[in-house]
DNA sequence: TAATAGTTGACAATATTACTAGGTTAAATC
DNA sequence: GATTTAACCTAGTAATATTGTCAACTATTA
């Protein structure tokens, strides 16, 4: 699970869409426009977004994108993991590299500390961001979604 | 809050300190023995650590690197902010950028999503990694430690 | 005091990632 | 059917992350 400028644009962009979801596709100028972020980094980011099934496209006047499924069935870790193809090597990866076993467990303490991360994240969904955003509370806290 | 390798590697390397916490410092070639990081990486991400706070240095033989505090009252997140200085800059960040009040409810979601991240982050310790780490339970729950 | 093990800092080189620029194709509207 | 709008594709460039090397400097120990 990694958490770089790359993912947060792609997040950033969900929820865009996510949050002016009257049905009609939203088009990458309208998402580069609102959110600054360049269109040729969207166009990129799409275009894995898609083919991670995430989005539909619609092509021509009108068209852009739409979510594929409800806002609320998707979570923040997908996005994050349709554009950040993580190889997630930690050498020693469950295989038999190391040298003792001392080492393994000290290999995975990140490991297991990032299926923490993205259980959280995984909990979280677009719609449930949306939804906090729109109350006035402050401070998000997961255990009020 | 950044998710980098780079940021991953600086947990690693204070889970490897805090799991081998034998009250002598630890150098950073065993470090990077056991962790297969780049000893002059190592030595950046240190410089940074020991900026902070969070590590001191004990120079000479026998010397290394040892917590500044106790292992389960450093937070997983400032050992990220250590290392990865974020500029945070979502364009509209708070001012007044935008051109109307729907962009800047946009760029605030995913501020607010990150104030979320980093709230979780900060409610794991190293020592809390570790002790999951040390029983057999594979998936880590916030709930449990 | 000489040798050793370690930190610290600076700098360069490379690899990886972020970002930009330009074109091509498809659909819709006039 | 020409024009417009947008997705899509293919590079290139800029920025970061990562590794490598070298040279002080410091404390320990023999």
């Amino acid at each position: 699970m990694k958490l770089t400028t790359k993912s947060r644009y792609a997040v950033t962009a969900m929820l865009d869409i996510a949050s002016h979801n009257t049905g009609s596709p939203i088009s990458l100028p309208e998402i580069s426009n609102r959110q600054n972020i360049s269109l040729s980094y969207l166009e990129q980011l799409f275009s894995r977004l898609k083919k991670s099934g995430l989005v539909d496209s619609i092509k021509g006047p009108g068209g852009g994108y739409v979510l594929s499924k409800d806002a609320n069935e998707i979570v923040i870790s997908e996005v994050i993991q349709a554009v950040d193809e993580d190889l997630e090597t930690t050498a020693c990866n469950g295989k038999s590299n190391c040298h003792n076993n001392h080492q393994c467990i000290s290999h995975n303490l990140w490991q297991d500390l990032g299926t923490e991360i993205n259980n959280f994240l995984s909990d979280i969904t677009l719609k449930q961001v949306i939804a906090k955003n729109n109350s006035d509370v402050k401070e998000i806290k997961l255990s009020e979604y």
